[in-house]
Order: C-alpha cells, then sequence, then structure tokens
RNA sequence: GCCCACAUAGCUCAGUAGGUAGAGCACAUUCUUGGUAAGAAUGAGGUCACCGGUUCGAGUCCGGUUGUGGGCUCCA
C-alpha cells in the first residue's frame, strides 16, 4: 500500500542520481559477491535501495553483508563515480535480455513480467507490455526502464552514503525467499545530504520511546506485563486526560452520545460478526468459563450494533452518532510492535454514525471537518486526505458502494485539503478515507481513519422503520479520529518533541526560590497560580538556581519563575521562558494573563 | 512470523589477549544559601537477560531461549 513515505521521488535529477546509486552499489556488489543474484533497486524517499540474494553458506544460513563489507562497497562506489563511465541505454528484445541474464533468475522473472506486460522491471503494475531495455556503465548491465544521469561522475561522490542492511522479501512475499537489502542516501550535494543526516538526528532525538522515559511519560515492561502494552505513568496520563477531555468536549458538541461497552464477549457474538472468520488470528485465545467461550474485543463495532439493536428505531431517530473511548486488545505480531504507535491494547476514540441514505453525505461531510478541526486543535497543520475504493473482494451492493464512494469523493473536495485516491485499496466491507497529518518533522502519520461498514449492517440484520412504515437498512460509519489514544500520543511526542503546549504540559510553571529565604513566596505564589487553575511545582531542594533552571529545562516545562530577594520585596516573579528566552520581573497577575493567553491559543512556546 | 544487529547498575555507556565488574548521571546522607542550563563530599545500587556447552577458570568463546532495535510482511 502507498502511503505518502513510500511516494515516488518526484525531482527528477534526484530520480537519476538515485537509480544511477543503486546501479553503482550493485556493481560493486557483484564485484565483491561475483555469485550474488540481483533482484531490484529503486530510488525512493531520501534515497534507494538494492535487493541481493547473496545465498547460503554451508551450514544453510543466510549469507549477509557486514558492516566492513558495506564500507568497501561504498568505497567501491566512489571509485566508480570517479571512472565517469557513462551510462548507455539500449532497448533490447526478451530473448536477448534473457540471454543477458541468464544467471540471473530475479531479473529473468522481471523480464517475462515485462514480456507479458502489467508489470515494470521494479514489479510494479502498469498499462500493456512494457519496451525492454537495459542500461549499462563500466561493463555493468542491468534491467532497467531508466533514466539515469549520464556518467557516474554525475553521482556526487560526498553526497551519498549507505545507511544500513535489512532483509526483504522477494515481491514483499513473505513465502518468496528473503533478500538482503542494503538501503542508501542519495542528494544533490554535500549540504542536501547533511540536512538529511541532521533530520535523522533530530528525529532520533524526539523518538517518542526516548522522550517517554526521559519526560517520565509511560513505559513498557515486556518482563512482567508483556510487549505491546503500555503503562502510562501520572504525567503522561495527565497529558492523556487533557486531551481525552478535549476530545471528548467537542464530540459532545458535536451531537455524539457516550457509550460503555464491555472488554469481552461471548463467542456468538464474534461469529455472528464475522471476526471469527476473517480477523481470528490478530485476536487473543478465548476465556473458557461455564461452557462458554468468551474473547476480548478486538473492535467495539459489534457492542454498538447490540445498542443499536436494543430496540426498534425510526427514521426519527437519525442519525444516531454512538462514541466510546473504546479499549481493544489486538494481537499483533511480535516483529511489528513499536513503541506508542503499533501495541496490542490501545484505546480508540472510536464512535459509529447510524444514519438513513439521505443523510449519508451530511454526515461524511461533518464528520471529515469535525475530524479536522480536532486535529488543528492538537497543533497540526498539514493534512493529506486519501480515498480507498472499492477492493476486488468485498460485500455489499454496488449501488451503495457508488453512493458511498461518491459522497465520500465529494466531501474530499469540499474540504479544502489536498487528497489522493488509492484505486481498490478499501476494506472488503467498505470504502474509507484516511488522514495523514505531517509532523514538525514533515513526516506523515496516518491518524484519522472513516471507514463505511455494509457488512455489519447486513449480518446483524439491522433496520429502522421509514415514514413509510416500512423497515429499511441504514448507512454504518466507523470512525476513530484520533485513532488511539497511544498512537496518538507516540505522534504528540514526536511533533512537539516534548515541548508540549501550555495547555497540556503536565507541569505548566517551575517555581525557583533562589535561596530558602524566599521559600514562604514561593509557596504563597505557587497557591496563587493553582487557585487560578494552574499546574505548579516549587523546587525546593537545596539545589543552587542554576542547577534548578537545568532541570526544569530538561523537564521542557514552559515556565520558570525565579524568585529573590528582589522578587520578593517587589512582590513580582521573574519569568523564564523554556526556550532560553527571559521576560524579567512582573506582577504575578500579569504573569497570569500571559499564561491565559497562551491556553487559550494553545500555543507551545 | 522472517533477515540482521544488540542485551553489563534506574538511565547512558566503558570493560583491553578468557583470571570472579567500572564511570558519569539519577538516588540517599551531609556540607553549601548560590541571580538564569550542572557547587562539593560520602554512601548505597549489578547472581554482567536466561539456559546449556568449552575451559582449572566465562561479562568475555560456542549453541539455544527470551527480549529489544533496524528492516520486511502485516495493519479492520
Amino acid at each position: 500500500m502507498a502511503s505518502p513515505n513510500q511516494k515516488q521521488v518526484y525531482d527528477e535529477q534526484l530520480y537519476k542520481i538515485r537509480h544511477s546509486a543503486a546501479h553503482i552499489m550493485a556493481q560493486a556488489v557483484l564485484e565483491r559477491f561475483p555469485e550474488a543474484k540481483l533482484a531490484i533497486g529503486p530510488p525512493i524517499k531520501d534515497g534507494f535501495y538494492y535487493d541481493f540474494d547473496l545465498g547460503r553458506d554451508e551450514e544453510g544460513k543466510l549469507k549477509t553483508f557486514s558492516p566492513e563489507d558495506l564500507e568497501a562497497i561504498e568505497k567501491r562506489m566512489r571509485q566508480i563515480i570517479a571512472g565517469r563511465y557513462p551510462f548507455e541505454r539500449r532497448v533490447v528484445s526478451a530473448a536477448e535480455a534473457r540471454e543477458l541474464f541468464k544467471d540471473q533468475p530475479y531479473k529473468l522473472e522481471l523480464i517475462e513480467g515485462l514480456e507479458k506486460g502489467g508489470t515494470d522491471e521494479h514489479g510494479e503494475p502498469i498499462e500493456g507490455p512494457a519496451e525492454i531495455s537495459i542500461y549499462k556503465h563500466d561493463g555493468f548491465i542491468d534491467l532497467c526502464r531508466g533514466p539515469h544521469v549520464e556518467h557516474t561522475g554525475q553521482v556526487p561522490a560526498d553526497a551519498f552514503k549507505l545507511l544500513h542492511v535489512a532483509g526483504a522479501y522477494w515481491r514483499g512475499d513473505e513465502n518468496r525467499p528473503m533478500l538482503q537489502r542494503i538501503y542508501g542516501t542519495a542528494w544533490k550535494n554535500k549540504k542536501q545530504l547533511k540536512a538529511y543526516l541532521n533530520r535523522l538526528e533530530e528525529a532520533k532525538k524526539r523518538d517518542h520511546r526516548k522522550l517517554g522515559r526521559e519526560l517520565d511519560l509511560f513505559s513498557t515492561n515486556h518482563e512482567m506485563v508483556g510487549g505491546g502494552l503500555i503503562l502510562w505513568h501520572p504525567k503522561g496520563g495527565l497529558i492523556r486526560y487533557l486531551m481525552e477531555e478535549h476530545a471528548k468536549k467537542m464530540h459532545l458538541e458535536g451531537g455524539y452520545e457516550f457509550v460503555y461497552t464491555p472488554h469481552i464477549g461471548r463467542s456468538v457474538l464474534w461469529e455472528t460478526s464475522g471476526h471469527l472468520d476473517f480477523y481470528k488470528e490478530n485476536m487473543y485465545a478465548p476465556i473458557e468459563i461455564d461452557g462458554q467461550e468468551y474473547y476480548l474485543k478486538p473492535m467495539n463495532c459489534p457492542f454498538h450494533v447490540q445498542i443499536y439493536k436494543s430496540r426498534v428505531r425510526s427514521y426519527r431517530d437519525l442519525p444516531i452518532r454512538m462514541a466510546e473511548w473504546g479499549t481493544v486488545y489486538r494481537y499483533e505480531r511480535s516483529g511489528v510492535l513499536h513503541g506508542l504507535t503499533r501495541v496490542r491494547g490501545f484505546t480508540q476514540d472510536d464512535a459509529h454514525l447510524f444514519c438513513a441514505p439521505e443523510q449519508m453525505p451530511q454526515e461524511i461531510d461533518r464528520v471529515l471537518n469535525f475530524s479536522i478541526r480536532l486535529l488543528q486543535d492538537f497543533g497540526f497543520q498539514d493534512f493529506q486526505l486519501y480515498l480507498s475504493t472499492r477492493p476486488e473482494k468485498r460485500v455489499g451492493e454496488e449501488a451503495k458502494w457508488d453512493a458511498a464512494e461518491d459522497a465520500l469523493l465529494e466531501a474530499l473536495k469540499r474540504s479544502g485539503h489536498p487528497y489522493d485516491i488509492h484505486e481498490g485499496d478499501g476494506a472488503f466491507y467498505g470504502p474509507k478515507i484516511d488522514i495523514y497529518v505531517t509532523d514538525a518533522l514533515e513526516r506523515p502519520w496516518q491518524l484519522s481513519t472513516i471507514q463505511f461498514d455494509f457488512n455489519l449492517p447486513e449480518r446483524f440484520d439491522l433496520t429502522y422503520i421509514g415514514s413509510d412504515g416500512q423497515a429499511h437498512r441504514p448507512y454504518m460509519i466507523h470512525r476513530a479520529l484520533m485513532g488511539s489514544m497511544e498512537r496518538f500520543f507516540g505522534v504528540l511526542i514526536e511533533h512537539y518533541g516534548g515541548n508540549f503546549p501550555v495547555w497540556l504540559a503536565p507541569v505548566q510553571v517551575k517555581i525557583i526560590p533562589i535561596t530558602d529565604a524566599q521559600k514562604d513566596y514561593a509557596f504563597a505564589v505557587a497557591e496563587q497560580l493553582r487557585n487560578a487553575g494552574l499546574r505548579v511545582e516549587v523546587d525546593d531542594s537545596d539545589s543552587r538556581m542554576n542547577a534548578k533552571i537545568r532541570n526544569a529545562q530538561l523537564e521542557k516545562i514552559p515556565y520558570m519563575l525565579v524568585l529573590g530577594a528582589k522578587e520578593l520585596d517587589a512582590n513580582q516573579v521573574n519569568v523564564r521562558l523554556r526556550n532560553g528566552q527571559r521576560l524579567g520581573a512582573m506582577a504575578v497577575e500579569d504573569f497570569l494573563a500571559l499564561v491565559q493567553e497562551a491556553l487559550e491559543k494553545k500555543i507551545a512556546i
């Protein structure tokens, strides 16, 4: 699936540089490992990669690249670049291509795909049969559509770097051979490379797992608790409380009604919903008691459906917007767990909309705008929207798919945000809109999802009585806007780099008395600020002021109030911001006004 | 689940050719009362992830297990 992360590189020159760098790397690898089989080596966002099959050693273990190999390969690449060998393109027949690559089984498979049409040399789908072309430089030949730079010297020797080795399946299929992939990054000049490496560094500093520990926000304990299960510490818990409080308030104002449902349900529920057929491998094993099997819920939908079904519904009741902060458990494969962003137990800001067909377009508009407003409140500015349309295997009437896709598309157009369409990428039970936000480092994250469900209304036989006195099938729309509290928190931590906006900062003000003589004054000011609703701590340790400031800085507390003899005499506070800025001495009332503004505007200083 | 790498104090890491463990920070006690990012002393903290093997002897070498990290696959 194409997320924005994997999108093609649009800059023509960068594309050529990266693609050419991949070829040069393949040449260097072949020289060092003559028996290596080449797979594919495309340019990607920020760089390129190439997949190789190095075969197996005597013990049958896959041969791999060592860090020394990478160094040697990179060194050899620079020599090839210095050689300024021209890239020469030639169109060949399928037969000739097969002869050229007779020792390269993966290339032969690609040639077959090109000949038959339908896929290009990277295995990506294309229209019709493709022209088969090869590119040659310095004796190295690769099956390739191009384009490339004119000669190897045009790949800047000081603007690329091999980053790491990873395993990757041939054609992304876990049943096919595991290949060794070398990732590299390549840019037009040294400055760009440096900027990119800096961005990687910055991303590392903002890693929510690192900040989560440093700021004492959350932890996991794989030995005692289990992987993918999050322990929210007091400071993280407070932020979550504030996030939820704000979002829930918006939901109430937006016409949602809150419900609560259990964490487990009988197997018949999950049989009826179909989850035991198509989702079982992601569910925790059943709990058996009194001869009944109960499953931990992986989703809230079936429970909400039961609430809908608890009485006869009239068209006058619709739309129903049923919301729940629902905690679900999904058995994710061990290798995919990652900090807060991929976990096994999480709480969705879940809701289900039940509406009549004529209400549906309006409901879509409404929920899309609601989502964007909510995300904007958390400091996200840039949105990329994706519509995923009907896949080949699907349930539901064509007319409903038509109407739903149409409504989603129209809502996207009206939203005013950039959007794209992923043809055939919808779930089998309905089309959907996914909203990606761009964070402070311009990385995309998927948060909101708005999905039609044509499956559950049928399976549970949902109806409402229309004005004609007849039973009708309602539309059911599933939506999670923040996604999950865990994931959203992880993204938020990285977006702000731990510098939460004042309204979310667990501690908003740290009061720093310089000597014990100001302690009483410090506690008095703290009391005054607390009464105004602020979260305040007094650092009354016997550290020096410098150390207290440093600690408050490291805790990323927005405001520090330094109180010495001068402030005590003048009945003032001396304000320092966490960005190092010093606002000087002012009356407590003036400071409060300052904070009030930051709170209202939800700004991060 | 698959490929690779890694696993030493709460955290970040050292541990040189195998000879029964170190630093900084954090923590505790004491001294220090100091104007915008670290004042000082002392102390407490580890069966070197776990199991097995080689060896007179294993944090160090070998195998396995578990976990973590980077990827792949998956992500209703």
